[in-house]
DNA sequence: GCCAACCTACCGGGCGGTCGGTAGACTACT
DNA sequence: AGTAGTCTACCGACCGCCCGGTAGGTTGGC
């Protein structure tokens, strides 16, 4: 939840007047990817924020447009992380396969540290205004398909063999998303090891493998 | 979607009368289904449904008690489904391969076949009433037990080494149901090969194999 | 005549959002 | 030092709308 509070510092430090207005600004975002991220967009309120927030709705209304632009905003800083603690780190190395467990650790370790503005990007999509989904279903497509070239580059290698790089690609990103379902910082396993985990499933789930086949039933049913 | 259409008829089988009264009861789960998939339970009104089966919204209560028993009935039918068509199938195949193998992709073929409850099912749940919240809860939480225990007995066989079954099950979970977020029924490829290449990809992700290691970065970012 | 299968009209309430204030800090001028 | 003006950071009250849900009909087939 201090990731919000970075970006905030981030502002501040542009802007030399009014820093506690940006203070109370994250404030306020943090709270309401909390509450959007535990109730879900529609089910929260704005008076729900306001009230997290030690304000009235009309109070909260000095600092924000609107709930459409609160979600917008949350969910752009949530794709600028993803962009940053990422797919930058990970466009910088060469190595394919080093590259992919660059993306799968990097993204998971986001999620374990804190959940809430990534899970609300994928969960709350139909809630934006349609040119603001564009957008972000744009920046969402692009790193699927970094991910899907990763792993064609890998094809290419010879280390991954007749599996189709968008299939995969969305594969992985799935297993990552879902760990902010069943992750709970303080239960039997830390954050490192449920990383660690999941990026020895993803890397092996795509490499090159003995022959598994063991016929599983599909008769219909 | 012709799924719900199958509880219908199962429900009209066992009360004789009325079964045209069943054949409309049948459409509004299955219209519920659809919407509540599309545009999520809170931003889907009972005059979207009404609508949809061509009734208004008085007239629709005639067949339902309410929204949220409408979203109870739609999850539990999904769970049933789950359990007829993916649990106790695989609970007859001994083989801990060949069961997960069975898992895998009768639930993958599920969610490409109909989509709309399986997902409901489990992003939907904070809509529920905390009693029926706990009763679908813990269903969910049976077929993770019984995906986690199908791994450790593959453990025990020794074909998987040093995966937490737990985190084994909820990642596969994980790749299983985001198939209902990018999968197209008109998209590129076909249902089948979307199953095969997921199951095999969940087949390799746990099963042992040679050292895959290379190591990721990990510095702090 | 009766009952299943609807409808029109309405209810209380909560929603996102706005409006007209105003307390108090801070500044400017005398 | 005093005071008038200004601006930031809020609040109480309100708006129109739509929501889930209901009361009380009406109609058509048996």
């Amino acid at each position: 939840m201090t990731a919000l509070d970075t970006a905030a510092l981030r502002d501040a430090a542009r802007e030399p007047a009014a820093e506690r207005d940006q203070d109370r600004r994250a404030e306020i975002y943090r709270n309401a990817a909390r509450i959007f991220h535990r109730k879900g967009y529609h089910a929260t309120s704005i008076n729900d924020i306001a009230a997290a927030v030690g304000l009235t709705k009309a109070g909260l209304y000095y600092y924000i447009k609107g709930k459409q632009d609160l979600l917008f905003a949350i969910m752009g800083f949530a794709m600028d992380q993803l962009d940053e603690q990422v797919i930058e780190p990970a466009r910088r190395v060469q190595d394919p396969q080093a590259r992919l467990e660059t993306i799968v650790a990097r993204h998971a370790r986001l999620i374990t540290q804190d959940s809430s503005a990534l899970t609300i990007l994928v969960n709350e999509l139909e809630g934006l205004l349609p040119d603001d989904r564009a957008d972000i279903i744009g920046r969402q497509r692009d790193y699927v398909d970094f991910i899907a070239d990763t792993l064609a580059a890998l094809r290419d290698e010879g280390k991954v063999i007749g599996l189709d790089p968008t299939v995969g690609a969305f594969s992985l990103v799935g297993m990552i998303l879902w760990i902010s379902r069943w992750y709970r910082a303080d239960g039997r396993l830390d954050g490192d090891e449920v990383v660690a985990e999941v990026t020895r499933m993803a890397i092996s789930a795509v490499l090159n493998r003995g022959d598994h086949s063991n016929a599983g039933d599909l008769e219909t049913g």
